[in-house]
DNA sequence: CTGAAAGCGCTAACAG
DNA sequence: CTGTTAGCGCTTTCAG
């Protein structure tokens, strides 16, 4: 590969008359010498050391994306766009990490990407624990976090872009009761994260809404060690099968995502149940995949495209860590996309008196 | 950050005996020097400048990947295996990038990846010409090229690791020939790459084993924009509507992958055909999502984790692109998955005779 | 308008 | 065993 020097060496030029063709300092030399400058790099297929120039300006055009699993199609989508944007708009590539929601590999992709000249990461995580984000903070990292609100009153020097998951909650559990459904479910996986205890919030506030709290229960599938992956259909799958042998199941279950519903409609059909006939499910997340499903799955959709968009744009935007308050920008889901998969519960079933 | 010189001043050593313990010499010093400049270490919370290191000795501890579209689920499950190995058993990271199968954007991803020190891609693209390929080996790149075989009697000096696509074409359709299909289709997407057209070879070869050539159509759909994007799954829903409406239509149909299949299955539901009552589909590549579908996808697994250790592993060994000669590494699809989608051909149906 | 020169943080001879 | 030193390729004052 050839170097700044053999460009000006071939150009008979300077080094720093190079340089400053390569930073748009065009206006500083005689039209002719640009010329000879360009021909040079064009001949010599020249393209400046981006390592080298990065040890200078102590600026890398590079942006972390840290994910559960980049196999969780979910995830696939967020960093598809993120990268997408991140590239299109800035110039910048994308360096992903599988973090399993391990705190230390989390804290280990951290470190490497610092030690890598990286200072802009977007993080999915939403472990409780986000020390080990400050801490990255606190060493020059701009960091901007998905699925989780901000501490209230703390300033974590953190970006935060999250759905609002208590509304999704609410919205779907609401869904379901407009059905009539009263004995109601909340599929989720081990494991608390922000993001699922608010979609919980959400959904016990609305059975308490409907007078519904003794019949809402909150079941848990897991744990799974490669979280994120198919794992978490797997996880549905295993708790539809126990679920269906329970005379007192719900009739009616919100799920914690769009995988979690598909395996969970999985599993129903495998204990010989039928959606929505026997079980009415909703998803959350929208992804194309509950589309095809069959029963075609009703779900909350996410706007994972502008997500993505605001998430780089805050990445980029802040000069340094040290800058402005750091903000939290809560996206509602788009809209509940009625399909298939709910309708109005089984008559075999006794039905639990609506107390108001 | 803390830099190297600051550690030796702390241990009062220089520089290249800190140097030497960051790069494992320890043998040329005392013990207690080492102890001393450990102790620094970590009370500076010093850590190497990657990007430092990088500039002096070449090597930089980053992988490239190229992906259509990480947004695919088929490739996030590559992706997964590939950061993961290359992170546990080499320290790399990597660098996606989404190239939607444009050669443009292919070559920009290879070219920045030069500019910043990578020397390792692995390329999932199977464009037909791989001339940008060869002349990112030229510039010094190590290349492993996913599901293309390598081109005879052409050096390019890239590694191919590869699905045996031919053999998964025959096999899928020989399933259905078993089962008395003799109407057969092959649902594809627009725009041929190396992987495609050998699935298609394998196919036809199947119809002909069979003496069904004459009944053994293609079906094309598409083209998209996103390729690798819930598009496939889209133009394989699309496909199965247009397909549904013609009074001789197929009877058993190979699809080109999993996602493919799964649209198509979605389409011919929405035509009002059942699978496999009035239609068998087989798919390829043995995503969860097949497992969990409704009904379950008859599909080919391939042994994904063991092809993305495989190409890392090529990735890795080879210490620059000057060595050895390349090689080919063809995997066999490991099975044929035989789950619900696959079934006799309607009885309805006017057979067509066997030939042999 | 153009060139010389001082580093960015680290590695690796080469001397002591 | 430990220190000195010359760069890796580029950017950026500061002089001419």
């Amino acid at each position: 590969m050839s170097t700044i020097q053999d460009v000006a060496r071939q150009a008979a030029v300077s080094v720093s008359t190079v340089s400053n063709v390569l930073n748009g300092r065009t206006d500083r030399m005689r039209p002719e010498t640009l010329l000879r400058v360009e021909a040079a790099i064009a001949e010599l297929q020249f393209r400046p050391n981006s390592l080298a120039r990065q040890l200078k300006t102590g600026q890398t055009p590079l942006l972390g994306l840290l994910v559960p699993s980049i196999a969780n199609p979910m995830y696939g989508m967020i960093a598809r766009a993120v990268e997408t944007f991140a590239q299109e708009q800035y110039g910048y590539r994308v360096i992903v990490g599988n973090t399993y929601r391990e705190k230390d590999k989390e804290a280990a992709f951290l470190e490497d990407l610092l030690a890598h000249g990286v200072r802009r990461v977007v993080v999915i995580s939403s472990l409780a624990d986000e020390h080990h984000l400050t801490q990255a903070v606190e060493r020059g990292m701009v960091v901007v976090s998905f699925d989780r609100r901000a501490t209230p009153g703390e300033a974590s020097g953190i970006d935060h872009v999250t759905p609002d998951n208590f509304e999704a909650g609410r919205l779907a559990t609401r869904h379901l009761i407009a059905y009539g459904h009263t004995r109601l479910a909340f599929a989720t996986v081990a494991g608390l994260t922000v993001g699922r205890s608010d979609k919980i919030r959400g959904f016990l506030a609305a059975a308490a809404e409907a007078g519904l709290q003794q019949h809402a229960r909150v079941l848990e599938g897991g744990p799974m060690n490669e979280y994120g992956d198919a794992a978490i259909g797997e996880v549905g799958r295993e708790l539809a099968k126990s679920a269906a042998g329970d005379p007192h199941r719900p009739t009616g279950v919100v799920a914690v995502n769009d995988m979690m519903a598909l395996g969970f409609m999985a599993g129903l059909r495998e204990a010989g149940l039928r959606v929505p006939h026997d079980m009415s499910v909703v998803g959350m997340d929208g992804l194309f995949l509950a589309e095809i499903a069959n029963p075609a799955l009703t779900t909350l959709q996410l706007p994972v495209t502008e997500m993505a968009r605001a998430m780089v744009e805050r990445a980029m935007s802040r000069q340094s860590h040290l800058e402005p308050a750091a903000e939290e920008q809560v996206f509602p889901f788009t809209r509940l996309i009625e399909r298939e998969s709910v309708g109005p519960p089984p008559v075999s079933e006794t039905k639990v008196p609506i107390t108001r």
